[in-house]
DNA sequence: AGTCCATATATACCTGTGTACATATGTATT
DNA sequence: AATACATATGTACACAGGTATATATGGACT
């Protein structure tokens, strides 16, 4: 579990809406955790609940009136409790590799199709990282009050980056082998007839 | 979800109880996906229900009895439907990262302490592709019924390795900038005083 | 004039998964 | 003799997460 925790984090920062908190998550956390907006709504009412985080709502005219969520003190000891505390999962789950290792029950054009794709998501995670990313970190460092902080958000980015780098460059050397296994049978087949 | 096809990718070789599953899931898709014993007879039997696969009792004495289950058509056929199928899931979700980015947020020392961990497990991981998953792919290439499979294994292998020694090369660069940032504060403290 | 997108909050339903517990016995170790 | 481990199958409970849907409005685009 760590949706509420990674929520925690970023209301740490400044108070944030539901709203908010879609949008600032997709410009960091979502590149290692996911979150759709009906469950941050959820999560933020179960922390509201335990008492970790307080909202006030803002009237507004014309746009729904925003509500507001701060972090208490019970939700700041929560919160680095959770960071110190070793993460439960430290293994990987990932579909596209269980399909691989099936790779033989498929067309091998069906499995390049995929990885492909999977390359092609890669190449434009790097991009982002690259274009995106990196210079909004760059800024923040900038600023006095998030200079320390930018140096992990870095940190992270360069695991983000060294990643999507070590897939593609795994996605050729599949890409390859799978393209010679395709030639031999080819080879094999005129062989024999 | 996976469970269920995963499961079905293992019983398409060959009829296995629940039991068996969970040995022949740890030492292969195990490393890409998890899956505890309760939650593998509780997809046995859904996949029952859903006709993809059948359970014949074997009679045992002393221990207890064995429900063998083999795949049917329907299961094939879901099977091969789910392989062609893009993987719903690309992106990663590590709650690792999520606690690097937070990384002002605890000591330094409590960070280096969760890498170092990371770092020894991926250590290890790698030391078990080596010596133990390596050999047991070679063996089985060997015999012509899994000479194909194989290859597949050997390329989902390979991803493993490459993923541990990323993980372990950029635990090594984050701790080093972590030990880094520790000493520049401890002199910029001397120099303040 | 009609359609789509952004802002803003939320409920309902279903599925997947993790943890604890229950049961039964043979074999190997201390 | 007692303990732990491997074989073998499950149930019960709780929580996390994904998808569809509802509501309301202002602004931009075609």
């Amino acid at each position: 579990m760590s949706l509420p925790h990674a929520l925690l984090g970023l209301i740490n920062y400044q108070p944030s809406t539901g709203y908010d908190l879609k949008n600032k998550f997709q410009q960091s956390i979502h590149f290692f955790w996911n979150a759709a907006l009906p469950h941050i709504y959820r999560s933020l009412k179960q922390m509201e609940k335990e008492g970790w985080i307080a909202s006030t709502i803002e009237q507004q005219s014309g746009k729904p009136n925003r509500k507001v969520y701060r972090i208490m003190d019970k939700g700041k000891k929560e919160l680095l409790h959770w960071l110190a505390e070793p993460p439960e999962e430290l293994e990987m789950r990932h579909t596209m590799l269980v399909k691989v290792f099936f790779g033989k029950q498929m067309p091998p054009e069906k499995l390049a199709e995929h990885l492909k794709n999977w390359r092609e998501y890669n190449v434009n995670l790097l991009k982002q990282y690259e274009t995106v990313v990196m210079p909004v970190i760059q800024r923040q460092s900038e600023k006095a009050s998030y200079a320390e902080d930018a140096h992990y958000w870095g940190l992270s980015l360069d695991y983000g980056i060294r990643h999507a780098r070590m897939v593609i460059d795994w996605c050729d050397q599949a890409l390859k082998d799978i393209e010679k296994g395709k030639v031999k049978k080819q080879k094999e087949k005129k062989h024999v007839r």
